[in-house]
DNA sequence: GATCTTTTTCGATCAGTGCTCGAATCCGAC
DNA sequence: GTCGGATTCGAGCACTGATCGAAAAAGATC
């Protein structure tokens, strides 16, 4: 992206050679090949050419190299797509948890989640069907729970929200996501135009759906799902094992 | 699976003849290739070796055909993946909504729906990223919508009810299934080794996670969820357009 | 029956994928 | 220097989804 040494790097100098002599080895890179490098090119890829355009030979064009060296650094394909996953939620920023604030805190940690996803959509294929374990993910994790346990959230349901947050951030997404499948709008008009008798429903929602925005309709979701969070800490579910609030900590530290 | 006319599928029959001859054509199947044939020897695979073994080649030995016979039929894999998917949720069973019973209708419906995918692990992949949009899926969600909207639940709270649940199932299913990733166990056994004074809670609720079972873990969520779609019935969002109650309607026919 | 048209099958093949191998190269420590 | 581990890389394997055009079968028409 910087470009400021493009030049140099080109590996056909302006001399003239036998063709059959190697071609003067382009030489270690100037900056030898790192992880964190990779990363980031597998993020610009990903960004300007969506999920599909992530290979290993793209990468290896992305970053002049061969796709077998990349496999010294990276487990495998897969694994690079989590640690990017990772990246992109690393610049969340998570305040002390105060609980006599918890339904905003909790809901601003979405947002600043969805914020960073929208800014790198096909990143999403690599949360779909994972349980995070980046280091940046586990930091997150760590205080979404420990915000709900100080606000009286039942274990268990503390442990869900997690979960059900991450999973609707993915769909939300999705949503707004040319994902390969059918575009979005397709499937609007082809959810309007069902036979009317057979699906009055689907119809009326249709439209309800699509006069708010997207932000809206996310805003929307966070709220059922921190209603749902409320209704248990106010009346405890039929498992009595659940503590009503968080152990004895000494302080988060950050 | 029934394999009542193996022998008489043999291609290869007892009888000399120069190798060099064309082996005598298998002649078109007894039964013509249909697309319900096809769905029903993917869902066979799928079950037996997992998603990852559902290849056209594979589908191709397992009706004794080519590949390309199979495009014929189909559009596409994914398409496939996706007929598949609605077809396992084809048997489903819808009752007469009656909104005074729709927490205990709709749960009902998530856990026919979860019921179904245990049984089809492997299908999960063809929900992931998709918004469903076959026969059955449509059925299904119209009937939600109907409930929902008969019960009082507002018309965004209400198309995202169907969205939710499924998002839920999927990250249900997953949970319990060995999806190429890390075994679970190994994940839960990470998350148990993690340094203490960094995760206190991660490690607390790692250990009441695994205490219950894999049904009611899914019934919990499935309560988390319903819980917040009371909370919106009984007290509106601040969207004043969302209609409080359903639209006149005739009745659902079934 | 014979002929023509439409539906259905299939072998061969293409371009692309993730990943691995063994050899070559680089680079810092001795 | 030179030695040994760290790093790079070309070639290639096994596999994928998908397409092409030819061929066969089934159905319609005479």
């Amino acid at each position: 992206m910087s470009g400021k040494d493009a030049d140099e790097t080109d590996p056909t100098p302006n001399v003239i050679e036998p063709p059959w002599w190697r071609p003067p080895r382009p030489g270690r890179r100037r900056q030898p090949l790192s992880r964190e490098a990779i990363v980031e090119a597998a993020l610009r890829i990903l960004d300007a050419d969506g999920a599909d355009a992530l290979t290993v030979r793209r990468l290896g064009d992305e970053l002049n190299t061969g796709s077998a060296t990349l496999y010294w650094h990276i487990g495998s394909t897969n694994e690079l797509g989590e640690i990017v996953y990772d990246h992109v939620m690393g610049g969340i920023e998570l305040p002390e948890p105060d609980p006599s604030r918890w339904q905003e805190q909790f809901k601003d940690l979405g947002r600043q989640a969805y914020k960073r996803m929208l800014e790198h959509k096909a990143v999403v294929r690599y949360s779909l069907g994972r349980v995070p374990v980046g280091p940046n993910m586990l930091r997150v994790m760590e205080w979404s729970l420990e915000l709900l346990r100080l606000a009286g959230i039942p274990d268990l349901a503390a442990g869900f929200a997690g979960d059900m947050l991450g999973r609707y951030l993915d769909a939300s997404i999705l949503e707004v996501t040319d994902h390969g499948g059918p575009p979005p709008e397709l499937v609007g008009q082809y959810f309007g135009s069902l036979p009317t008798e057979q699906f009055p429903n689907m119809i009326a929602i249709s439209k309800t759906m699509y006069t708010a925005s997207d932000d809206e309709r996310f805003e929307f979701g966070l709220d059922l799902l921190v209603r749902g969070l409320a209704a248990y800490a106010e009346n405890p579910p039929n498992d009595p094992a659940a503590a009503p609030a968080a152990t004895k900590r000494t302080r988060t530290r950050r």
